[in-house]
DNA sequence: CCTACCGATCGGTAGG
DNA sequence: CCTACCGATCGGTAGG
């Protein structure tokens, strides 16, 4: 459920050229990423793809646009649940990292590449984007109203935090000295006690 | 001394293509960047801009190159101080705000499109970053050993800072609510307070 | 520093 | 799903 991509042995040739699509654009970036190379990576030529999907571009809305929605389902959740700030804060940053580090490749995408979207939903995804930082700052300023965050600057925090979680795709690696529990666990720390009131 | 781009009023041709380079790469990216564009930011065709540069892969080496150093030599100052542990983490992330603000162009650029650096460069990058973390790596540890610091994962608590920095260049605009003294403040102490041991 | 131009490669289409 | 192919654009060069 708040998993982006499809799961399931048979999946859509569509679905797989999305996939792999992915897994290119992380890698090289939108740009440099060609056709011809996705086209390999899904074992046809780059012409036939043309039968699944409309053009290039098509592939880099839709994997925004699913991670987007991921990300707002979540925050949907979280926001009407009857949590604390705080609680809302660290239900928050676990479930943002649970949901990278199980799609890390369109979520890299979605966050390095968006830019690169066509002008219609380029306005669109900045949109959710900007609505979810608001919604985010929103539960750090009830945070700190109700005396349980310490007095940072709203946005400074919000963006520390964003940084923090946002760049676990860059260099999360599944086959570390850490599991995805304990990077929850001591990035939650580092983020939380920094930002409780300690007196 | 800390500035990556050089300064004063009269600068050379190169220096005025390389910045206008650096404004392109980071507002569109290295691939989707044309000579053609920069030509025109410069104020001449694009072939006339070979008298002064020998490709595009050299700007982008050159502006690679010059914020690797700056780092280094950073990280040489505080590292051969006799601060502690803890006081030279502080000291890094201060600078490190500093040096961003100062060239967020430049430095932009360097963490987001060095994966697009012709080989033999690529691997001195990656090796002059990779260093860079050993060595802040071994900070931390440090300040774990003579309990300044909590006992966290150390390179998560790295990747945390390092992200929650490196990411001040995509959302920081200096006409905000905040300054970079600002700025400073706030992140050294979200950071800190967190890895500060509390008991 | 410009005009003229080139080989390579790109996203995408026609037609089967 | 493939073969054949096209218009556009790219980084870069020749020659002045």
């Amino acid at each position: 459920m708040m998993e982006v991509k499809s799961k399931g042995q048979q999946v859509s040739r569509r679905e797989e050229i999305l996939d792999k699509a992915a897994r290119l654009f992380k890698q090289k970036g939108y740009v440099a990423t060609t056709m011809r190379e996705i086209a390999e990576q899904v074992g046809m030529e780059a012409a036939s793809m043309y039968n699944h999907i409309r053009s290039k571009e098509e592939l880099l809305e839709e994997i925004c646009a699913r991670v987007a929605e991921t990300y707002v389902n979540q925050m949907n959740e979280i926001e009407s649940s009857d949590l604390s700030p705080i609680h809302k804060l660290q239900a928050l940053i676990r479930s943002h990292i649970s949901i990278t580090t199980k799609n890390i490749h369109w979520i890299s995408v979605a966050n390095n590449e968006w830019r690169h979207l066509p002008e219609t939903s380029l306005k669109t995804f900045k949109k959710a984007r900007d609505t979810y930082e608001d919604r985010l700052a929103e539960i750090i300023r009830s945070g700190i109203d109700c005396q349980e965050l310490a007095e940072v600057h709203v946005s400074i925090a919000l963006y520390t935090i964003l940084s923090s979680l946002r760049w676990i795709e860059t260099w999360y690696k599944p086959n570390k000295a850490y599991n995805a529990k304990d990077l929850e666990e001591n990035i939650v720390n580092i983020l939380m006690n920094g930002l409780k009131k300690s007196g």
